[in-house]
DNA sequence: TTGTACGCGTTATCAT
DNA sequence: ATGATAACGCGTACAA
């Protein structure tokens, strides 16, 4: 008997299957599914029958049926520092291992916050959402537990969401205590506003444990050796030019992160200042880029946390309330280089 | 008359819209979709249900209904390079511009690669497939073509796929061009490996490129001063330092990357050779870490690459089968820095 | 063990 | 202009 051939052409359907094995859709869908109560016969005529007509379960069609989409969504401000993209990777790696697909959104202004959370953090788009290095308000996360989405944040944190987080006072002074061992007496800080658009929290307590462990080692606090900006190289270059300028400069300057150290260090380069001879420069992060820069920098383990956030939130979604899974994250370390 | 509260939080469908708003589903789909047919006084009853209801069409029913996704899928090695990411920029806006997903699948070894054609790039997943940095093989275009699924590569190229690429050859040939101008004779190259997993093709045109310009300026070929290797920073520089070790050792280096001139760069920082004086370096790429780095390279414009490949790859989706939208990409340029 | 039939939430095609 | 209803493709009670 021939088959008649579509004269359109149709992706083949579980229908399809089923006809041309000679069994019913609900078969069918066992064999799929790997449902063990499919007798060896059936379950060969099936296989050989979607082996033979190419079949392939249309995903949309199991996502309405299912209720999920086997697909977690992450919203970040991916492009603006390098780091972040760090952290995706190891939430990649995760995703992929457990089968799930990886939607991007990319938030890198208000608008895009809103619409980011209002159009795309659905329900019905993806199984989870990671929310990495953007803080929530209690009205984000009042619409996603409405919504019944499971979230988890990574380098931010707020009291009803699970979250990933290192200790980022204790690398402020972690970087203090490098810098002070040195023999720095005079240091800055180069950072982010607390009340950007975004309000970066992790910027705002490493500068707090910074100026802790400088008041503990007898260091008066300097208030004007502190600058905050916007994120990136380019405004921490022009805060560091200011505070490298000054005719009591400092001997030494921490950065919230790498890429703000890589600002000061073209600030020092441009004012004819010799790194670390005339000022040393201490980033944190540990970004790819650093090695090779020879940048000295508190390292953080960034691939690790977008996994373990990954991790938190595939629990959450398969139910698994507990948040036991806590394994420590890597310390916190600096790791010295030509720039102190 | 008073709505019985379900039970069960059931997120509102369209039908409940349409009782609370006593009209047809009919009427609130074309509400939705703004088919203009629709009396002034049924939208406002229906757009006042919607919003009392909070109700939120599901894309889930939408995909299976319609057929497509409102997303596109992008595979690539990202986390290899930079540069894939900076691409990745222009795709990830234009996506949002056009309010599509964006469905992200790195692939780093020959499964994942696998992997990525078999089971993510369905038609029902994606409506369209950005491929960038990776050759595709007959059978997977074949396979592509056969899924009726709109493929768009960028950064390397089939007869039978739009594409986006930049003259690389000539690339090749400006960089060699400016090393010659500064009077380098013995010019050296560090590149992808030619048959690597994944077969980069465009180092293997950037060395073509170079080795003309050079033999054009009468410089005879010298083939044991060309290394390739797999891609990244460490094996470049393994290769940079066997390289410069060499008795008569290149002057200048022309690396397919800027990533690989980093290593190259740390190679002539480990042999404690000065930077240009004892070896010049020039990169490809123009990542943004070149700026800070001092490191003269040949520009290309990769987040235009990435959004160009975008609107190709919407504009196929569209249905739009002409090319026609080839507004030329911005020009290859030397950027002359500290390290030539 | 296998098959039938309904539900998932939307769009689109018909009548009216 | 509006409403009823059949797809879309799969999972799954329930019946057999």
């Amino acid at each position: 008997m021939e088959e008649a051939v579509s004269a359109v052409h149709r992706p083949p359907t579980i229908r399809d299957v089923a006809r041309h094995a000679g069994v019913s859709v609900a078969t069918v869908s066992r064999v799929l599914n790997d449902v063990p109560v499919v007798s060896d016969d059936m379950r060969d005529r099936v296989r050989e029958a979607i082996a033979s007509l190419g079949y392939r379960p249309s995903s949309a069609a199991r996502s309405l049926s299912l209720g999920r989409s086997q697909a977690i969504g992450v919203v970040a401000p991916f492009f603006t520092s390098p780091s972040v993209v760090e952290r995706l990777r190891g939430v990649a790696e995760r995703a992929r291992e457990c089968g799930y697909g990886l939607m991007l959104f990319d938030v890198e202004t208000a608008e895009q916050r809103a619409a980011a959370f209002a159009e795309f953090a659905r329900r019905d788009r993806v199984d989870g959402l990671l929310v990495i290095s953007l803080p929530l308000s209690d009205d984000d996360v009042e619409a996603l537990v409405h919504d019944r989405l499971p979230v988890v944040m990574v380098d931010c944190a707020h009291p009803r969401v699970p979250h990933v987080a290192i200790d980022d006072a204790g690398g402020g002074a972690l970087a203090a205590g490098h810098l002070i061992a040195r023999g720095h007496r005079r240091i800055g800080f180069v950072g982010d506003e607390p009340d950007g658009p975004f309000g970066f929290t992790s910027s705002e307590n490493r500068r707090r444990g910074f100026r802790r462990a400088l008041q503990r080692a007898g260091i008066r606090p300097a208030p004007d050796l502190e600058r905050c900006g916007a994120h990136g190289r380019a405004p921490a270059r022009a805060l560091a030019e200011a505070l490298l300028h000054r005719r009591d400069r400092p001997t030494a300057v921490f950065a919230a992160s790498d890429t703000q150290a890589i600002g000061v260090l073209e600030a020092a380069r441009a004012l004819g200042l010799r790194v670390p001879d005339d000022v040393a420069v201490i980033g944190f992060d540990d970004i790819e880029i650093a090695e090779p820069l020879g940048l000295s920098t508190v390292r953080q383990p960034l691939r690790q946390s977008g996994a373990r956030g990954a991790d938190l939130l595939l629990g959450a979604i398969a139910g698994a309330g507990a948040r036991a899974g806590d394994a420590a994250l890597a310390p916190l370390e600096v790791v010295a280089r030509r720039t102190t």
